[in-house]
DNA sequence: GGTCTTTGTGACCACCTGGTCATTTTTAAG
DNA sequence: CTTAAAAATGACCAGGTGGTCACAAAGACC
């Protein structure tokens, strides 16, 4: 457990209010530039206080990280369940329409998480990039594995390549979609909802089809 | 002009390390993370010099900055000289075998690259990144408009959408290769060059066909 | 030698960092 | 109202930051 039980005495209204805001301050600056001053400042709280909910830096950055993961965890889930009988790539579809949802609700989770991708700072950052990197691969390798039952899904091709390639567009996509910058080309970034779904639909037929021909 | 005359001064050699020895702590921790006093310490020289060839931290940066452009555009510009007869999907294959060879040259460039993708604080940041993913783009555009010309690229989808993909594809490749937990179950990162050509044929494949039927 | 300019130097500055802790304030119990 | 425990506070600390500047050293020319 990473934070004290002085935090957890708090009302949970104030408790979010802590997380909301120092996740907000570690998807901005990553975790080194993140300032413990700024956050008590922000949150018009002593600095000594925040020491009394969590013992220091570290431990209040990875108790944030373990809330964003357990919510991308239940979402992925839930999307799984929910899409259980459809065709492989209306799967896609819908994770990738999820993945833009849940950074509609949750912005600075996702943020946070493509800061730390490439931070070597980060507290046992290959460890927590690994953990998610993980349940997103095994994600897909089951989507295309029960694909293949169906035969919806070509078998002249490893497995683990099309999960790359797979991997590489969807998380690109959401990228740019929560990012800018990213897009070539497409302005992902100001889009409304359908305009968005026109090109999640073109992008996963392009994966069927392939570019070839 | 970033520099002052007095850098130009210096013997070639040393400039070049001066150079080499920012960019390595810029690519490392990002432009606020890298320090000042640990470039000159790792030179060996005073701090006060360090401001006799560039006005301040920015300065800096953005010489390095412009120095690390220039190579890569010089880069994919011979890449598309030598190919310019090929298929379209040989020169997508070559393009991506350039981009490894590119890192094992320059590692310091690209990691850089990456960890300004993400990063708010470094100067000019958006113009900057603007500026290399313009030029990508372009690149990627003018190979699969010539490749439709020949009949090789499908018509029936956007231009855009197509090069999202082969963007997204290719720079996460690259990434993988040179980071590593980012690739999904492959593990290009420890591979020897006939490997991850394999992988590169096995990709550029894959896109060409697509995952379905 | 002497003189003038260019380059190198490192103590110093103001400011910010994460973290501490003696002290005060708030809350709860009797 | 008293007492004891729990929580909030902010001055303070050591150590880091980018940047400055008076001075010393080195070169260049006569």
């Amino acid at each position: 457990m990473e934070a004290k039980k002085t935090f957890f005495n708090l009302p949970e209204e104030k408790q979010k209010r802590v997380l909301e805001t120092a996740l907000e301050e570690f998807s901005e600056k990553g975790y080194e530039g993140a300032s413990i001053n700024l956050i008590v400042s922000k949150l018009g709280i002593a600095k000594g206080s925040i020491y009394q909910y969590f013992t220091d830096k570290k431990s209040l950055f990875l108790f944030i990280f373990d809330y964003a993961v357990e919510l991308v965890r239940k979402t992925l889930k839930q999307v799984k369940q929910e899409t259980r009988e459809q065709p492989t790539f209306e799967r896609i579809r819908r994770s990738l329409l999820a993945g833009v949802d849940f950074i509609e609700r949750h912005p600075f989770i996702y943020r946070g998480y493509l800061k730390m991708m490439f931070e070597r700072e980060a507290p046992f950052r290959q460890e927590l990039l690994q953990r998610i990197r993980l349940f997103s691969s095994e994600y897909l390798t089951s989507l295309l594995m029960e694909g293949r039952e169906k035969a919806e899904i070509r078998k002249d091709i490893d497995l683990e390549t099309m999960v790359f390639l797979l991997d590489a567009v969807m998380d690109r996509f959401l990228q740019a979609y929560a990012i800018s910058y990213l897009d070539s080309g497409l302005n992902l970034n100001r889009m409304k909802r359908p305009e968005i779904e026109r090109h999640v639909n073109e992008i996963v037929e392009l994966m069927r089809k392939g570019i070839g021909k």
